[in-house]
DNA sequence: CTGAAAGCGCTTACAG
DNA sequence: CTGAAAGCGCTTACAG
């Protein structure tokens, strides 16, 4: 079969390709009557316009990038990226965007797939996930003009648009909660320690344990996945003071570190609590049910994709703030039980 | 920043934009020599030719589309689609091609996504999952001529080229292994009925249990969701004749098996058997760790990248098959206890 | 409101 | 082995 191009269209209808091409990118210089009759034709033959040409001739590539950088394994079994791209997909598709997605081992290689969509013209705009301290990729899309929206943050995105989340709010709701309850003694499993949002969440953690007079408030790194979450988790409570409660970076490891209490004969939540981030249908699955931090992943996608396309169309755009992560209380928090009760502090 | 194009590389080399082009291409028409200066001064400028002038002079796209028709709540819960992806992008962007990701409502807005990417251009080639008996897409791509592997099979896939794993396979395995322990009655909680392998799962299920005298060997559907897997359960878990195993169509519904039993006084595996396909680090996270099919997503994906690059490079591809996913057993599957054991059939 | 033409940055026959 | 030129299919000033 052969791809109808804009000669076809014009053809048929007795106009010339400039005419055709007006019509469809909305342009005056066609009346009303003749850009719907163009635009009948399109449709009746099949034309779209060769994303190629179409780019070549100086408008946009309509389509945008998102590069992820980690490893196969924990990409498969963390819902974010899954949902975040759902979302982002929404808002593009409905304005015939396309994207592009790459997977890459480390962020010099991330740096590079950059610098080739870029030089080969390829997307009209990124987006940026899992933002470090002092991140490399933020000055090279600064250098390359690049259009790009971090999803993360506050700050540390120079001069390069953002959407963020309160994760610091998020984590102080959430140890006021368990400390309502009675525990006196909490601890939390990190996530990856060079991200920025673990970060903001580690001292946001230490600061309000601090400003709650709770001793040994500590976080355990890990990279995520369920064998550091169970890892962390045993350690923990094999320690001699060991906490009443654990808040963890994500679901995967929250129900890793249940399946370990469980093991170690620590009832849930009577001897221990557990709070998971990320709330997902995971979160439900387990027994007891894990009380979680959620929000609208598709939503915060959906949320970037506007402001990148905001972006490439030449608009201010700065930082924008979407929820913050709200706590849903289930069966696996409660108040530490009265013989397991760390002793006070004096 | 001003991108480099050709033009640049060949005054900086002194040679024509010919010559650049050959050199680039791997093509005769330039010494060796120059060949080495012309990449050198490209690496040095960090030019890459420019994907749209590329496309349009009659090359490739270089890149290839992959549409997904499932809502976001599956798609991030389900870890086979990043695996898949995973494996797809290492293949692909070792030769440079890139990866257009569309997630789409049904299968009339996938087609028509088909219909677009041909017409603009954008891909050269399509990945087609979750086939169905006679799948509208199929004749869609077959007129389009737009290369394409079908993740699935085998049959139903037209003159299209295909990877598959064999499930009936892997299904008889798992009866027997669950016959050989001394289950009578084993149930199944299935995928999307009109999903060809969910078909093909079922038929398999039925022909082995009719060859070994099993009664009862009943498949409830499901749509892949923790909550249809729990529904499930709970429905054959009532019946006057409980199976004593249970094979669920993915880890997620396993996973809500498990809570299910438990939360209705069962013990798995003592009176509850439970399998899980898609082994994933889910099944080793929860109390039994759950005996699951598993084989590598992320190398079946890598198979059906290359698979699709040889179809567009123009070679005569046909139908491939993976390694059959292979049984490991964990805690959740054990002998039937003796005062649960069904009655035997007469 | 419409038509003819240049130009985007490549690839690829075609001469030399 | 190299250079000059056509052409891919659009968009967009520029004349009419």
């Amino acid at each position: 079969m052969k791809r109808p191009t804009i000669a076809d269209v014009a053809r048929r209808a007795g106009v010339s390709k400039g005419a055709v091409s007006y019509a469809l990118n909305g342009q005056p210089g066609v009346s009303e009557a003749t850009r719907r009759r163009i635009l009948a034709i399109a449709e009746e033959i099949g034309f779209s316009p060769s994303s190629a040409a179409r780019a070549l001739s100086g408008a946009t590539a309509k389509a945008v990038g998102l590069a992820l950088c980690r490893p196969a394994r924990i990409l498969g079994i963390e819902p974010f990226f899954m949902e975040l791209i759902s979302g982002v997909e929404a808002e593009l598709s409905a304005r015939s965007y396309a994207l592009t997605l790459q997977v890459v081992a480390d962020q010099a290689a991330e740096i590079a797939v950059y610098r080739r969509w870029w030089a080969e013209r390829r997307v009209d705009g990124v987006f940026v996930c899992d933002l470090r301290l002092d991140d490399a990729r933020v000055p090279v899309l600064e250098e390359l003009r690049l259009p790009a929206v971090v999803i993360g943050g506050p700050g540390h995105t120079g001069t390069l648009a953002s959407v963020w989340s309160d994760d610091a709010a998020a984590l102080v709701e959430t140890v006021e909660y368990l400390v309502a309850l009675g525990h006196r003694r909490i601890a939390r499993v990190g996530g990856l320690p060079e991200l920025l949002h673990t970060r903001l969440r580690t001292e946001a953690f230490e600061r309000v344990c601090r400003d709650l007079g709770l001793a040994g408030a500590v976080t355990v790194p890990s990279d995520y996945s369920g064998e550091e979450g169970a890892r962390a988790t045993r350690r923990l409570l094999s320690s001699p003071n060991r906490p009443s409660a654990v808040i963890y970076d994500n679901d995967v490891m929250a129900i890793a570190g249940l399946s370990v209490a469980q093991e170690m004969g620590l009832a849930v939540p009577g001897d221990l609590s557990i709070v998971a981030w990320d709330d997902s249908p995971l979160c439900q699955l387990v027994h007891p049910p894990l009380t979680a931090l959620g929000r609208d992943i598709p939503a915060y996608g959906a949320q970037a994709a506007r402001h990148l396309l905001a972006a490439i169309a030449g608009e201010p755009v700065g930082t924008l703030q979407d929820e913050t992560a709200h706590l849903t209380p289930r069966g696996s928090t409660a108040p530490p039980r009265g013989s397991t009760a760390p002793p006070r502090e004096r």
